[in-house]
DNA sequence: GTCAGTGCAAAGCCTTTGCACAAAT
DNA sequence: ATTTGTGCAAAGGCTTTGCACTGAC
């Protein structure tokens, strides 16, 4: 995705957000080619153009553009280990913004579909799916809390 | 699940781990119930029946019974934050073993039967889906490698 | 001029590791 | 007897926080 100077400081504006030199060069940088990047990562590439930046201004931002919903995280999830005490297949229902997990059942998914979009040799015999959303306690929450 | 203890014992064997009682407590404290445990709750129950345990003790194993396939974690991705480059709506594909993310297109999903099983008020308006599997890679790893 | 954002260093979690002792095979 | 597992404490990695300075509005 390209983005003009202009584009990004009327984004950074419609979400309340100053639009600082770096958190527009962090922004281009996570959006300018698709890909699913780490803050280290995202830091490297900010620092070529930017080299006093520092890695907690990368995290503020990114944190900050979830937040308001202008990026995605790759995993909207809790980062801590959670092992699942249900062994049956099931799929996740995850809400994105409180990190809640529950077990949905029901047979939506298409696997002849989708076995056509994955690539050779992925092995899919014990799929697990979760599909994300916002559930109803956080959707009463105002958006940036 | 209900689980005796000689059921336990053939489990683990199977799998080339020594039937410790730290273990078997563990393993049933996690699949005596669904829900999504995480170490520290597993521990505070294991620790009512054994409680010289300790939290490494619990990690050690849980980590054991994912990597050889008795449990399953609840997100089977890299704990690290990413932030994803492409706004376009699509899905993930990622590998249990070695986490790594590929994004896949496709619409194998039927999002009419899944509002019937999602919960009322769950907002799924910008629905990202994650289905789990194993890369070619990861499967010529032999098993518990 | 005011308020929000940046950069630094320090603190904080969660998780893993190394090692001596104990238990399982 | 040998091998594998446990428990402790210490180290490690990733992420957040507090605060003075800087820049946006």
């Amino acid at each position: 995705m390209q983005l003009s100077h202009e584009q990004f400081r009327e984004l950074a504006w419609k979400h309340g957000m100053a639009a600082t030199h770096q958190r527009e060069i962090i922004f281009k940088a996570v959006v300018s080619a698709p890909g699913h990047y780490s803050p280290e990562q995202i830091y490297a590439v900010v620092k070529r153009r930017v080299p006093s930046v520092s890695l907690a201004t990368i995290y503020k931002n990114l944190r900050l553009f979830v937040e308001n919903g202008l990026l995605q995280e790759v995993t909207p999830h809790s980062s801590t280990l959670r092992v699942d005490g249900n062994l049956e297949p099931h799929h996740h229902l995850v809400c994105t913004r409180c990190k809640s997990v529950q077990d949905i059942a029901g047979d939506f998914v298409d696997f002849k579909r989708l076995a056509r979009h994955v690539p050779g040799g992925f092995d899919l015999t014990q799929p697990l799916i979760e599909v994300f959303g916002l559930c109803p306690r956080c959707q009463n929450r105002k958006t940036t809390s």
